[in-house]
DNA sequence: CTTCTAATAT
DNA sequence: CATATTAGAA
C-alpha cells in the first residue's frame, strides 16, 4: 500500500513483531524509499529493542497499550511538520494593508480582504488571524 | 450553510 | 511573539 500510494500516508505506526516482515526491516525500507515518519509499536519495552528501533530511524517508540493521548501528541507533531506555518512577509503585509485601506477599515472583513488580495497559498483563516492580530496591535 | 470574531491554544 | 484553531454568534 505504501509503495503504491505514498501520498496518501503521513505516518506509519508499525508493530515490531510481525508475521512475515520484521518491523525493523519495514522501518529501514520506509526510511530509505520514502520520507515518512515511522513509529514502532511493541508490547515490550526492552531497552535493547527500543534503542535498536530508534537507531534504525524510528521517530518514536510506543508501548502497548497505547494511550490516546500519546497518539494525539504524535499526530499533532506530524501535522505540524507536514504543513509549514504561514508567514507574513513584508510584501504580503503591505498588500494586506493596501487592501484594507482600499476597502475601508470598517468594511475590511477577512473574506473580502482574502478575495481582493488574491494570493496563492493563503487561506481566509490566515487573513482572519492576521487581521485580528493587526487590530490588536493597533489598540496597544 | 458560510463567515466573523473573540478567545484560546500552540 | 506570530500564527492556528475553536466556539459560538451573526
Amino acid at each position: 500500500m505504501l509503495q503504491e500510494n505514498i501520498d496518501m500516508f503521513d505516518l506509519v505506526i508499525a508493530e515490531v513483531h510481525m508475521p512475515d516482515m520484521d518491523g525493523l526491516k519495514l522501518l529501514e525500507l520506509v526510511g530509505l524509499e520514502m520520507d515518512l515518519p515511522v513509529i514502532m509499536l511493541s508490547a515490550h519495552g526492552e531497552t535493547e529493542l527500543v534503542m535498536k528501533a530508534i537507531s534504525h530511524g524510528a521517530r518514536d517508540f510506543l508501548l502497548k497499550p497505547v494511550r490516546l493521548e500519546e497518539l494525539r501528541n504524535i499526530w499533532q507533531h506530524v501535522i505540524r511538520n507536514k504543513e509549514s506555518q504561514f508567514v507574513w512577509s513584508v510584501e504580503l503585509h503591505r498588500k494586506f494593508l493596501e487592501t484594507v485601506n482600499q476597502l475601508g477599515v470598517d468594511k475590511a472583513v477577512p473574506k473580502k480582504i482574502f478575495d481582493l488580495m488574491n494570493v496563492e497559498n493563503i487561506t481566509r483563516e490566515d487573513v482572519a488571524t492576521h487581521l485580528q492580530a493587526f487590530f490588536q496591535s493597533f489598540t496597544l
